[in-house]
RNA sequence: GGCCCCGUCGUCUAGCGGUUAGGACACUUGGUUUUCAUCCAAGAGAUCGCGGGUUCGAUUCCCGCCGGGGUCACCA
């Protein structure tokens, strides 16, 4: 049979990055297995709907590059299929009509939970009542929801293809509702009529859902149809942590990660690690790669999976110095025209930019860098004194230093690296000074800052009149203090 | 609390009865370097949660305990 697998997010917000990582591995499943991927929208909780985060999902599962085949499917378009399997449920027994208000339930629930009940469950006080007191009811216009008749200890057995056997005894599962009184389906009715219609064969999502499994696999046997393999991953937590990914140690949303400036393909590479593992020494994985050598049988088997954001950060310049200056170009543009971020370099010769772009690619570990990174390659320093007569430490020093500088650079026609590396060594032994305390004045002379590339590389991208202001006005601002 | 699941360096993991318990990130040191970064080399870091079994032999299999997580809605 056809594998088909499917990504079903809830249009109540942002789409997580842990959604990202569960849309891959069926992604990679349906590619390796020449299977379908089909996408599904699961809006039936009218109260947390948000008007267009389904189009926002869609484009962030689409920034990271993955497309589905089939869908995507609306459930609120859908609302007769399911009101139609409840029924059919309540005609064959294995569901019934439930009245009671939401007054009641909550002082029920509070009842058991004084009277300390292990499990507390719906006390069926409307499957009590005769069929004509239903119809009655039901004539009268009542409100009503379908619950399912959970039945009475029994165990409900089923393999998971990561976490293995797993047996549950309907004692501990609540008689669920299946159709809403607003005549939406619930999560657990909606899934299961989806995901048999629509043919998925592999439902893989986060092990939060491993306990309401058996509430699925209630209703397969109910309706007699055939479950399909469940592959439960484990969820995501913050690194160190114990909980869930939290704002308080960094971006959570999918976007916010692109919008930082992390490359899609390093995220995905980031993430297909979390839970997967192909067992060698293979780390940087391509898309390509991921899909030939994903397999279920190496997913962990572990609940909680830590987000390292340092190892992101990691991988990310990995993929920065990876690339081609003239690719790391394109993509620097296109993040800041996604993100309407204005780049220093904007406007400049190109030529100039990738030469720039080559001195500080291997120092690049996010997007959001590149500005303060190549700066003072478009826009003259801001000086200070202190600054200057750091590593001097005195101003007459810091002065013959750059009017030194001024006088050999001013001569020097061949601007060039190696040119202006030798006559500066030269010089440098000429006079006798301190290599270190000269060149680290001379790169605060230029750059303002004191962690840059080679310096020559600098002046040389920078050029002669440039430099020679540059040093001038640092000069001035000796003088003048 | 009931039920379900999980437990190897600081972190993420490899391991599927016999290994010097391997790798990556982070960390430390050295080399390259006038700075930063990259790169290279080396190092430190795990009584495999604890206690019982099974076995000639357990990180690996079984049980108990402890610890952690998940889940118990007219939310998904």
């Amino acid at each position: 049979m056809e594998v088909k697998v499917r990504m079903a997010p809830s249009p109540t917000g942002e789409y997580h990055i842990g959604h990202i990582r569960t849309a891959l591995y069926n992604w990679a499943y349906a590619r390796k297995t020449g299977g379908t991927f089909l996408l599904r929208i699961e809006d039936t909780d009218r109260s947390r709907f948000i008007e267009g985060a389904a189009d926002k999902i869609m484009d962030v599962l689409h920034k990271y590059g993955l497309a589905w085949d089939e869908g995507p499917y609306y459930q609120s378009e859908r609302l007769d299929i399911y009101k139609k399997y409840a029924l059919e449920l309540v005609e064959k027994g294995y569901a019934y009509y439930c009245f009671c208000s939401q007054e009641r339930l909550g002082e029920m629930r509070k009842t058991q939970q004084a009277q300390g009940v292990p499990t507390i469950k719906y006390d069926r006080h409307c499957l009590a009542l005769s069929p004509e007191e239903v119809s009655q009811k039901l004539q009268a216009g009542e409100p009503y929801v379908i619950r399912l008749k959970v039945p009475d200890n029994e165990d409900i057995v089923f393999e998971d293809k990561v976490f293995g056997t797993i047996s549950i005894n309907t004692n501990d599962i609540d008689d669920q509702v299946l159709l809403k009184s607003d005549g939406f389906p619930t999560y657990h009715l909606a899934v299961v009529v989806d995901d048999h219609l629509m043919n998925v064969t592999h439902v893989m999502r986060g092990n939060d859902w491993l306990p309401s499994t058996p509430k699925h696999i209630i209703l397969y046997k109910a309706f007699g149809w055939e479950s399909p393999e469940y592959v439960h991953l484990p969820n995501l937590k913050e690194k160190g942590q114990n909980r869930k990914l939290s704002k308080r140690f960094g971006s959570v949303y999918a976007v916010e990660f692109l919008k930082e400036g992390y490359l899609p393909e390093a995220i995905m590479n980031f993430l297909m690690f979390l839970g997967w593992n192909p067992g060698t020494e293979k780390e940087i994985y391509s898309l390509e790669e991921f899909v030939e050598d994903f397999s279920i049988e190496k997913i962990h088997k572990t609940d909680l999976v830590a987000f390292d954001r340092e190892k992101l950060l990691w991988i990310n310049g990995v993929y920065i110095r990876n690339k081609s200056v003239e690719e790391l170009l394109l993509a620097l543009n296109q993040w800041a025209r996604e993100f309407k971020i204005t780049l220093v370099s904007e406007g400049a010769d190109e030529a100039y930019v990738l030469q720039v772009l080559r001195l500080v690619q291997e120092r690049m570990k996010l997007f959001n860098e590149y500005n303060s990174l190549v700066s003072y390659f478009y826009l003259e320093p801001e000086l200070s004194a202190e600054m200057l007569t750091k590593y001097t430490k005195d101003m007459i020093t810091a002065k013959k230093t750059i009017s030194g500088f001024i006088e050999l650079f001013s001569r020097e026609d061949n601007w060039e690296v190696d040119i202006l590396d030798k006559v500066s060594h030269d010089y440098i032994a000429r006079e006798d000074t301190k290599p270190k305390a000269a060149f680290m004045t001379l790169r605060i002379a230029v750059t303002g800052s004191e962690a840059t590339p080679p310096i020559f590389d600098v002046l040389a991208a920078i050029g002669k009149d440039k430099t020679l202001k540059r040093l001038n006005n640092a000069l001035a601002i000796i003088n003048s203090s």
